[in-house]
DNA sequence: GCCTTTTTTCCGAGACTTGGAAAAAGTCTC
DNA sequence: GAGACTTTTTCCAAGTCTCGGAAAAAAGGC
């Protein structure tokens, strides 16, 4: 994988390296040459010379800035990522339809369409050309000069393939093994993965570590969405962890009880058969734990039940406090396999933070080694639809950017 | 981390294509310079300079074969790593003792010495010293020309801190947060990584990745350890897997079932609380399960017990069948949030894999999701302490050969 | 209007890799 | 046994990076 059996040549310097100035960049927002030189460790004539280059290429543009420094000296030329370099497009498939977000380069969001409409009996080719017709319907708004989308990312409930090409399984859809991405590909030319959604969302914190409350930094950290399901994403070392199987790390369905109560998956005992929506309205309304609701549960329901939570000691409270400890005790076992880690919570689950919090800490204490990780910094996003989104996109711009990277440099490429 | 924020450059790129041309003889164990190139992606030009430069420095030797080859041509010249390069120290820290094996840098054990003896009321400068004379000992009966150990990897049991330098906690020792590395570093001048014995275990697999009756390629695997206690060592993404803080993956003390039998730990319901020899003694002669034995069982004692549930239905085949399944949910549960992998079973839990294997296969099946990983191939290593040394000692290698890399040319070092 | 300051550009040097030519060191054939 | 043939290794000129320092550019300060 990383490159221990590849040999380093003047290629992979140049792209190392302009991978590394697209990066900053990136975090940046905006910057100049002298500071680019700085911050990556290339000494001013590199950089400038890098950064001159991928400006002709049109991935980096010199802006006025308004706000004149008063500073002595020669003014610098302010760098920022060139929005017009590129489109991108989000999409998220999900039980209640279909959703696509177009940004620029620089990741500002575009357009956006939606298909609200059951998906459940759709096959392979009516969900890429829904996804394409949304994307066409996104773009026909925008202006002449935007380029069209060349890298799409499909955010879905359920499991991947390894080569992030096809939906092995979703709970949204009847069918299985679905070849996504070439479908799409072949209808747009568009370069299409998928990914599980919540694999995905640590994505959205690649250049903007500062969210939900917390400064992640460039340090290892896990989302978790607490909804009608369970799941999480994980960022070890830099990267967004991806099993090479499933690409999705199971939190839903890491088992909390051996024999324990029953789950959507068939399976007993799974965190998410204590800590999804319908887990905790089961029990809240003493419904026996074998019983697996095919109706889902909604967010307004989930407020009540909160609300009751919240106002006195009843199954309500208990509800919440179980689903907490099971959250807890799953979040102990992932800190003894791997180490403790902040967290941060979305989905509807992340809205009864102050339910949830005192048991799931008080589950990390009871199955963490001696405790630790009990302590470990929570944050919290609100809008989870958002977070997919702008996960996505950031995805589909660092795919972008690799490719930029290797690219060769500015006056050697014809134009198009 | 990875690297994605320092740049690359011209030292950078030699010392990534010697890296590269030392692995690949680490792993081919002979080559010659053509071979090289093909295996690396280096041009023959390249290939060929690197070895050459390898070999002035000492690093690698051409070596006459006996066997000539009859074919025509100008014939190959050899190439081995060199193990008079350098010597590296494998050092085990364990409740009978402690234990030094000296290898060369091809990786071939010269000498051992050992101290037989109750270590638990030392401290870090009677450890380093016992250590550092252990040492001098097993060096002692080497020719003269048998440079002095330049690297020395300790693996202990018990948690060590993130820079590999002090054994925070060990079952092994009463101190606590002892700095074995510095003071050994202090009396020899070797330099000194302290590691956990059963995160260091898959090191050992770093060059030779057939053995155990798997071939592991360079994909990701987990060594398991069965024993006085359970412990995992996990490679991932070609890199041995450490945590920042524990700098292990404490698999034994992975919660299995709340509120459970009590752990040496002092949490409840621990695999090893089920699949430590103790736990299978505890459950085998019907003891309470919130007794935690003082005394260590033997090995004997664990082979008394294992005849008899080879021999008969009763409490000491049941003892093994929770065992199995504790480590079953185990690795279900790891294979839910990381993906299924191949494991190496070790320690004296290995030589009843007949009795655990069923029970550990129907764990994952209840508790991975959809049974995934039930199947994964199972290999076994018999000797583990073996298996520590060996480990210890690619570990070690593999520091040196980093070290190499990062050389400079041969003509410009001065000869000590 | 000239000096100072800071950023950017320019240029020669240095360190790799590379492909191809030349050399080396054998076997094979007649 | 000499020359042809093969294969590996070495040598060399060319190419492409980065780098450091000098020069240029573009302001403010006095």
């Amino acid at each position: 994988m990383k490159g221990l059996f590849a040999k380093t040549d003047a290629e992979a310097v140049r792209a190392h390296n302009r991978r590394v100035v697209i990066d900053h960049l990136r975090r940046a927002d905006s910057s100049t040459r002298r500071a680019t030189a700085q911050a990556t460790g290339l000494s001013v004539s590199s950089a400038s010379a890098i950064a001159t280059d991928l400006i002709r290429s049109g991935i980096f543009e010199e802006v006025e800035e308004d706000g004149r420094s008063a500073r002595r000296g020669r003014p610098e030329k302010t760098l920022r990522v060139a929005g017009s370099a590129a489109t991108v497009a989000a999409a998220k498939l999900a039980v209640g339809g279909l959703f696509v977000q177009l940004a620029d380069y620089a990741g500002r969001p575009l357009a956006t369409a939606a298909a609200e409409r059951p998906v459940a009996d759709l096959d392979a080719s009516e969900i890429a050309s829904i996804l394409a017709s949304l994307t066409e319907e996104a773009a026909s708004g925008l202006s002449g000069e935007t380029p069209k989308p060349s890298r799409m990312v499909v955010a879905v409930q359920g499991m991947t393939d390894a080569g992030h090409r096809r939906i092995l399984w979703s709970p949204a859809l009847k069918r299985r093994d679905l070849d996504i991405a070439g479908m799409i590909q072949a209808l747009t030319g568009t370069e299409v993965e998928i990914c599980n959604d919540c694999s995905l969302m640590p994505e959205a914190f690649r250049w903007r570590p500062d969210r939900g409350g917390l400064d992640l930094g460039t340090g290892d950290f896990a989302t978790l969405f607490i909804g009608f399901g369970v799941g999480m994403g994980l960022r070890l070392g830099g990267q967004t962890f991806g099993g090479p199987l499933s690409s999705a790390v199971e939190f839903g369905h890491l088992n909390h009880r051996p024999d324990g109560a029953l789950c959507r998956c068939g399976n007993r005992g799974c965190v998410e058969a204590y800590a999804g929506d319908y887990a905790i309205q089961r029990r809240a309304l003493g419904g026996p734990v074998d019983a697996v609701p095919a109706r889902r549960v909604t967010d307004a329901e989930m407020r009540v039940l909160a609300g009751a939570a919240r106002e006195r000691d009843g199954p309500e409270r208990d509800a919440f406090a179980q689903a907490g400890l099971a959250i807890g005790y799953g979040l102990g076992r992932l800190f003894t396999l791997i180490d403790p880690l902040p967290i941060v919570f979305t989905g509807s689950g992340a809205h009864a933070m102050d339910l949830l919090e005192p048991a799931i800490r008080r589950g990390i204490t009871q199955s963490a080694v001696a405790g630790q990780g009990a302590a470990v910094p929570f944050g919290h996003v609100a809008d989870v639809d958002a977070l997919v989104f702008e996960a996505g996109t950031a995805h589909a711009l660092a795919s972008l950017d690799e490719s930029f990277a290797r690219e060769g440099p500015a006056d050697e490429r014809q134009v198009a």
